[in-house]
DNA sequence: GATCGCTACACGTATAGACGAGTAGATAGG
DNA sequence: CCTATCTACTCGTCTATACGTGTAGCGATC
């Protein structure tokens, strides 16, 4: 048997609504949620206590959950129960992050911003090698057949937040150190700069919309969480592009910040 | 009886997987639909079919499509079935788009982007009022106690696309055409210039989530589809933020593209 | 020929029950 | 005291059934 749940934390239902009764759960959890009655982190009642408490089967019970859960509100942990889901600290990234100033360091600047920030970053998954360009890559490196692909992962505190794959021209980076694990102080940027090719500006394009399962895995995404997905292109003083990045971001850990003239 | 599904579209069980059976669904559905074996818009199997196909009971096969809503890779239609959600245009968000040079036609930037990519734009629920600043509206706009809030919604072709809110401090707007609910040519910008507002640089903050089910109903927005959350500050030429603008998007129907400068 | 209504089919909502499996605390044994 | 096990509680998966409600096609009636 379980407790009963402390009253007053939850309403009943209205029989006479039309509203199905799975969601009129769903909008009093919701509504104690957002009204604090349950904190960050903090246990909701278990699916039986709910059960109890209205009512109603425990199949209409879970579909209540499955609704905060595509809202991105809760987490279900198995064995444990449903939690509001914490929201972790954000990142922010601002526009002028690969501006030359911040290029002096030996460090990239995903670790410089995470030390500052007292957190602990992490890259793995690297992988550097030549491949095929897809149709898209191509298309936005001007038609190049092959191209080098550096991919890696970051972490922040052991959680991954970001996947990215720098695509870059074989004729530019082949047998450069940008064909290296580790591309040197200043990162594949610095290098490019280095030979000759001197950056002009920056173009993004910035999606969202819901991960595929593969990145579900990789950014051990909570249901619920939207992707970020940036694709930038650099290009040089000559109005080429020099390397292309596609980024995916837990849409949870960032937000992205961008200074624009008013001319 | 249900007629049998044509042979070959979708592959059998694997008893011996522990894979959850709808996940195994979920996943043969998805990768039919990745390989375009059913197109955009195109009608799933229905739940009685797959229930025959694969002899499992009906709400294993729920599960499975409830996965791929959530993916927002398909769309429930109560009474018609289950269906390939199209991918609909998505609208570029150039970041020059309020650069002085586009203000001079008559009509918003909206209106004119819309015609001239040959769709049916709307603009509707307009509300202008006085309101009290939220905190966070307050601190942006240096800590201003009253503002004047300007709603509106717009729409594509019929959907609505974005909804956005302008807040200005009220020693700048009252009274002036901005308070008005038709700002006039060039929109409330070139009004704030002509009032010596002279505007220097933009501040954009990106965030993607879930919508609320407030965004839902608004946007008429699909399950699984995300929104993309922009809040947009303008700085006139003394540094002083005139204008905070507070923009919901369905994610499903925008890219944001931005121009950066390498120094 | 337009409309009403029937009907088959589709998804939506809800119940009841069963078993599985992960978690965590209590308990018994070493 | 520490460890292993037991047990209660939790969510996960799956079946079977029932009825509600929206859709669309067909046919009969006016």
């Amino acid at each position: 048997m379980s407790p009963a749940l402390p009253s007053g934390l939850l309403g009943d239902l209205d029989p006479t609504s039309d509203r199905a009764v799975f969601r009129q759960i769903a909008d009093q959890l919701r509504e104690a949620i957002d009204r604090g009655r349950f904190r960050e982190g903090e246990k909701l009642p278990s699916e039986a206590e709910l059960v109890e408490h209205y009512g109603v089967s425990r199949m209409t019970v879970r579909n209540s959950f499955s609704i905060l859960q595509g809202e991105g509100l809760v987490h279900a942990g198995h064995g444990k129960g449903v939690f509001v889901r914490p929201r972790p600290p954000v990142r922010r990234l601002a526009s002028d992050r690969f501006a030359r100033r911040h290029r002096e360091q030996g460090k990239s600047a995903f670790i410089v911003e995470a030390d500052a920030a007292g957190s602990h970053p992490q890259v793995d998954s690297l992988e550097v090698k030549e491949e095929k360009a897809s149709q898209d890559i191509s298309t936005r490196l001007g038609s190049v057949r092959r191209v080098l692909a550096r991919r890696r992962r970051y972490l922040l505190d052991g959680r991954p937040v970001e996947f990215a794959t720098s695509y870059l021209p074989l004729d530019i980076a082949r047998g450069t150190q940008i064909a290296e694990p580790n591309p040197g102080p200043g990162g594949i940027y610095a290098r490019l700069e280095e030979l000759g090719h001197r950056l002009d500006h920056f173009e993004e394009e910035i999606r969202a919309r819901m991960p595929s399962p593969d990145e579900v895995k990789t950014l051990r995404l909570a249901s619920g969480v939207p992707v970020i997905h940036l694709i930038r292109t650099a290009f040089d003083t000559e109005g080429r592009p020099v390397e292309v990045c596609d980024t995916v971001m837990a849409a949870d850990a960032y937000v992205l910040s961008y200074q624009l003239p008013a001319t």
